[in-house]
RNA sequence: GCACCCGUAGCUCAGCGGAUAGAGCGCUUGCCUCCGAAGCAAGAGGUCGCAGGUUCGAGUCUUGCCGGGUGCACCA
């Protein structure tokens, strides 16, 4: 348990206490949250229970003063090892601090629990599925998707610490018209090749990559489409597209991105999958006839008008297929929960999908659509321009090359997503402490490095009561949050909350670590035997902490820099 | 016009209805014969876009306005 939870439920038993002895009215109170405070003065967690409960007891009742009085002397009664002191404060609150003895003893749970160290059990082992990047395959990934692939796989490693059961999905559209003008813009660069005078369609795409594609089909197949004729372009384009998912799934393997599953959607078509569902929905009378087209009654369901999803020429809309994407989803593989990482530019969609989710009769809760806003990327303070039209994108292949992929999804999946942000360039590939990821890493391969010089099996009987110095308990106490943040990146759907407390973390650790400079008394390889003993405890349980909180952002925690 | 997101220090951004709003960069000042200075310590810097409302309490919730982003297809 929490040891959050821990404080509440000693609040709560001493409210009970008080309400038995009469010293507060027998009410409905409000729930008891204990919350951090902003000051270190004021202790490690503080509650304003009493004040919220003013209403609950009326204005003849006890002041929060009085409430929060009784509550402190009921746990006066019977106080728990892990709290050093509570107080009531001005106008009401209570404020607790946790024992060294307590603090001190974590070190143990945190080098037993070793990898494990930060699990909570929110998920109850259930099921989720994220699904994201999913972008076509009609061109490399664009820089853009590295913040869907940053924030949907540090989504995925959050919730699966916070106890979900979690599969990453790509779902990749090959079925759409999309993916016809590449296969088409394919087919002309290839008749190109070999001479022909074919001039691009407007619907081609214009990238150098898909001559590329040509080129490369060229290399391996030699003359052998040359007779191919523009109506049968997949033919050979087919062979471009696969191609480009080859691409994108090398450059989601070098952004430390492993899927579960690459979904076709062409798959659901050729199956029968689609027309099974679009059956469902005629029985369910959701779906209608007009225009030559069939429509989704979406309106009746929160969008805010009806969707196409069979066209007037018969082919399925993308939300067509997606109704049936998500109902193979939530009905054939049977997922507890479902969340789809957005990019901003399809927030648009987000209300008839969640229509199509409420049609199949799907309750809200298993479903969400996490939006992220879009990246501008910046080089020498100036954002740099581009044009998908004229095929100039910079691709996350180009970032990862030039940042590498840590600092990469660190700077991805440090802001919330509902911000805009920046990606600097030139910041991300910094090798200094203006760089906050090399921050974190140094920390890290700091404390790696004096653990090779001195090991610590001489620690392993170590008296830890010898962590006695304010940065040693600060560390602590930074160490034991890692839990929390977890819990509360899960429950926001929040990866960014991960950067920021390895970075407080690291900053504790660094604090912790350079009071040796001007002491050597406080150095970790201090001369006392016992006292170096506990600290390399410490740093060995801290290491494990930082590597923790590194990997649920899937960065690299290095030995050495 | 409508929908979603944002507006917090010069810049980039945190901030789970609570107490005196935080961090990094940049700026100023100290620190390496010493375990990794890719670092540490300290200082200056704020009408939380504006105006109402709810609340014991609002940067946080709500309404309106202003500014920015993204969408508004029988494209995905």
């Amino acid at each position: 348990m929490l040891i959050r939870e821990q404080v509440a439920r000693v609040v709560e038993r001493a409210l009970e206490k008080a309400q038995a002895a009469g010293q507060v009215p027998r009410v409905a109170y409000p729930e008891i949250a204990i919350e951090r405070p902003s000051r270190p003065d004021q202790g490690d967690f503080a509650t304003s229970f009493a004040l919220k409960a003013k209403r609950a007891v009326g204005p003849q009742g006890p002041n929060p003063l009085a409430i929060a009085g009784a509550i402190s002397a009921q746990i006066a009664l019977d106080p728990p090892p892990f709290l050093a002191t509570w107080e009531v404060a001005q106008p009401g609150f209570l404020n607790f601090t946790l024992a060294d003895e307590w603090l001190r003893q974590q070190i143990d749970v945190v080098l037993a629990e070793g990898e494990r160290f930060g699990d909570v059990p929110l998920g109850g082992e259930r099921s989720v599925q994220v699904e994201f990047v999913s972008a076509n395959p009609t061109g490399p990934l664009h820089f853009g998707n590295g913040r869907n692939a940053a924030i949907g796989d540090s989504l995925a490693r959050v919730l699966a610490k916070a106890g979900w059961r979690v599969h990453r999905e790509y779902y990749f559209n090959d079925a759409g018209a999309q993916v016809s003008n590449l296969h088409h813009s394919v087919w002309v660069q290839y008749q190109r090749l070999l001479g022909k005078d074919i001039p691009p369609a407007e619907t081609d795409y214009p990238g150098e990559y898909v001559q590329d594609l040509a080129r490369a089909i060229h290399a391996e197949h030699g003359d052998r489409f040359s007779d191919v004729p523009e109506e049968r372009a997949a033919e050979i384009g087919s062979l471009g597209s696969a191609r480009v998912m080859e691409w994108i799934r090398t450059e989601l393997a070098r952004a430390n991105v492993q899927y579960d599953t690459w979904f076709s959607e062409a798959s659901l078509i050729r199956e029968g999958h689609f027309d099974a569902i679009l059956d469902l929905l005629r029985s369910r009378d959701l779906v209608y006839e007009r225009e030559g087209a069939v429509w989704l009654r979406s309106s009746t369901l929160g969008d805010e008008r009806d969707r196409v999803i069979i066209r007037s020429d018969g082919r399925p809309t993308y939300l067509g297929t997606d109704i049936a994407y998500h109902y193979d989803k939530f009905f054939v593989r049977s997922f507890d929960r479902v969340i789809n990482v957005w990019g901003a530019d399809h927030q648009g969609q987000v209300p008839s999908i969640k229509a199509v989710v409420r049609a199949l009769g799907v309750e809200n809760d298993r479903f969400d659509v996490l939006v992220y806003q879009l990246v501008h990327l910046l080089r020498n303070g100036q954002p740099v321009r581009m044009g998908k039209r004229a095929g100039n994108f910079v691709t996350m292949g180009e970032v990862l090359d030039e940042v590498g992929p840590d600092a990469m999804r660190w700077f991805m999946a440090s802001r919330s997503s509902d911000a805009m942000m920046e990606f600097d360039l030139d910041l991300a590939k910094k090798q200094s402490s203006d760089n906050p990821v090399y921050y974190v890493q140094y920390a890290h391969a700091r404390l790696a490095k004096i653990l090779r010089e001195a090991p610590v099996e001489a620690a392993l009987n170590t008296d830890v009561r010898l962590l006695t110095q304010p940065s040693e308990l600060a560390l602590l106490r930074r160490m034991l949050q890692l839990p929390e943040v977890v819990e509360l990146a899960a429950r926001q759907m929040a990866p960014h909350h991960v950067p920021h407390y390895a970075y407080e973390l690291a900053r504790a650790t660094a604090t912790w670590y350079e009071a040796g400079n001007d002491d050597p008394a406080l150095r970790v390889l201090t001369s006392d035997e016992r006292t170096r003993a506990a600290r390399l405890k410490l740093a060995d349980a801290a290491r494990q902490v930082l590597a923790n909180a590194l990997g649920m952002i899937g960065v690299s925690a290095p030995e050495a820099m």
